[in-house]
DNA sequence: GCCAACGTTGGC
DNA sequence: GCCAACGTTGGC
């Protein structure tokens, strides 16, 4: 999962109550499935931090809450709103997230897209700007090989 | 249903 | 700040 740290990094994740948030404001179809279909209780999720001065993998987190209506679409002054969303049919949709721990490093973008066996690792492929992608246990595994 | 215009993302 | 790559919108 991506965000940018000048607005919500990771450590604005350690410091919430519980180290625990709502992915909220997301507003993109195929990254609504993935939280809605895919992301199950106690599944693992990188934290990416994007648009920084160094892109990179910074953390784990893990899913405590699975997919529910997000409320930041129903709120008129929220900068997501959205009016066609509403509480009886909500069009988008939001996973908890619990910080699990930092990385000893960053795992640059650039060093990701330097491994052969990322070739096909969503992240690194040309153009993509989903701000939610599937990571493969084989993936995950190289991926944390390299901290 | 097509497609041009426009807005957003995010690396650089 | 630039710009490539998309996604969305809306006229037709």
């Amino acid at each position: 999962m991506k965000s940018e740290p000048d607005t919500f990094g990771i450590n604005d994740l350690y410091n919430k109550p519980d180290r625990t948030e709502h992915w909220d404001g997301v507003r993109n179809y195929q990254a609504r499935n993935m939280m809605r279909d895919d992301m199950k209780l106690g599944d693992q999720v990188f934290f990416y931090h994007s648009n920084c001065d160094v892109p990179g993998i910074v953390g784990i987190m893990e899913v405590v809450k699975e997919g529910y209506p997000d409320f930041s679409a129903f709120d008129p002054d929220d900068k997501h709103f959205d009016p066609k969303s509403d509480p009886e049919h909500p069009r988008w949709i939001m996973v908890d997230v619990k910080y699990l721990r930092t990385l000893s490093r960053t795992i640059t973008l650039k060093e990701l897209k330097d491994k052969e066996e990322l070739a096909d690792f969503a992240l690194v492929r040309r153009g993509n700007r989903l701000s939610i992608m599937p990571v493969g246990k084989d993936q995950w595994e190289f991926i944390l090989s390299l901290e």
